[in-house]
DNA sequence: AGCATAAACGGACTTTACCCCGGTTAGATT
DNA sequence: AATCTAACCGGGGTAAAGTCCGTTTATGCT
């Protein structure tokens, strides 16, 4: 018998080496994207870039759309720990309504910086990732109880309100990357009309 | 000076050879679809399968998801007649709010009978065919001023409700083909979803 | 009917996502 | 420290998307 449990839990650590070629491929694919866009990022280019074999990028990766799913990954990570400990609006304390609205207008934020890493996300195939899993779900669903809508109809306005939050952006957004002033203006919009469906939908 | 307009507002006439191969196309599209699935449905395949060479396949649906977009569309025409000149609740007559609501279940069942064919459209690039354009944003749109909607906040909730209810499906959905019972089953929470989300937004 | 022209056609070519497998190396075990 | 094993590395191979361009054909005009 095995007496030490926490080996099997967790069935191995992440070789140094690996973890190095991992920070290695994201920094490379960053400052590619930056150079020449996320449509021209890649895996044989970014297995060249990085030095590295093309194996190793879809060892790390799994897919093309994977190198995206991890960058947006990291890049969420800021957000969410404002989310879970910031200070109100954003964090803990406040009244929920305020709080869905001001979740609404940083995920908005957050996915209109990373509008293009977001859709390259979007691989044609399986669940879409950047949508999928994440925090918005769980968030808004605990938001919307604690503002007093009623158990009935919690999980089906929560699927509906996770929609409304990332369809535009995902879905409906054509402009590959919008100017200074057209991305405030998308940013602008899309946050009041959060609002306002928010507002209407937790009136009593 | 050429004193005939009409030809130049409407450049040329489709040629007959082309609109059978349009045809072909689809039809073999479609049969490849049933038979093997959409994710198998490649462009060579499809030229191959139709008789016809690959250049023609792209000059037709300048891309793989146009193929998808294309069936959609055909797909699509029937429950647009209806919308537009059927009976209500569905066609024009009813109260706006009922509309909206026959609306959001015809256009949820309509995107979950062509799940495959719906994600298949979304081609990685750009604006997101299947969504962008199309009846259900001006439909929403005039539904909702006609449910006494204020004018600024029309087009906001406008995109969020259109986002709310593509979003489920085209976002969510991680069932490649739903079957039987899970289709029903997703088709009733979405539509109740749907119903409990337009009656807040548009209770006064 | 014959002709001019613009559109459609076809298939070879390029690029790229993704697979595979032999060789190598980091870490655990003794 | 030596050894063992699983995970990592690399680059060549395949299939499919999308491009190009020379050839063929339908359609409008005289």
């Amino acid at each position: 018998m095995d007496g030490d449990l926490i080996p099997l839990e967790r069935p191995r650590a992440e070789r140094a080496d690996a973890a190095r070629n991992r920070r290695l491929l994201l920094e490379t694919a960053r400052r590619m994207i930056d150079e020449a866009g996320a449509e021209n990022v890649t895996m044989d280019g970014l297995a060249e870039q990085a030095g590295v074999g093309k194996g190793t990028v879809y060892r790390r990766f799994r897919t093309r759309a994977g190198i995206f799913v991890a960058l947006l990954d990291a890049e969420e990570r800021g957000f969410q720990q404002r989310v879970l400990s910031g200070p109100p609006p954003l964090g803990p304390g406040g009244d929920p309504v305020d709080r869905l609205i001001a979740y609404g207008q940083g995920r908005i934020t957050f996915l209109l910086e990373n509008h293009a890493v977001a859709r390259a996300a979007m691989g044609q195939n399986r669940p879409v990732p950047v949508a999928g899993p994440g925090l918005t779900r769980p968030h808004i669903r605990v938001l919307l109880e604690g503002a007093g809508v009623g158990a009935d109809h919690l999980d089906a306005l929560t699927l509906q309100l996770a929609a409304a939050l990332e369809g535009p952006v995902l879905l409906y957004l054509t402009v590959p990357d919008p100017g200074e002033a057209e991305g405030e203006r998308s940013l602008r919009a899309l946050a009041e009309g959060w609002k306002v469906l928010v507002t209407r939908v937790c009136r009593t």
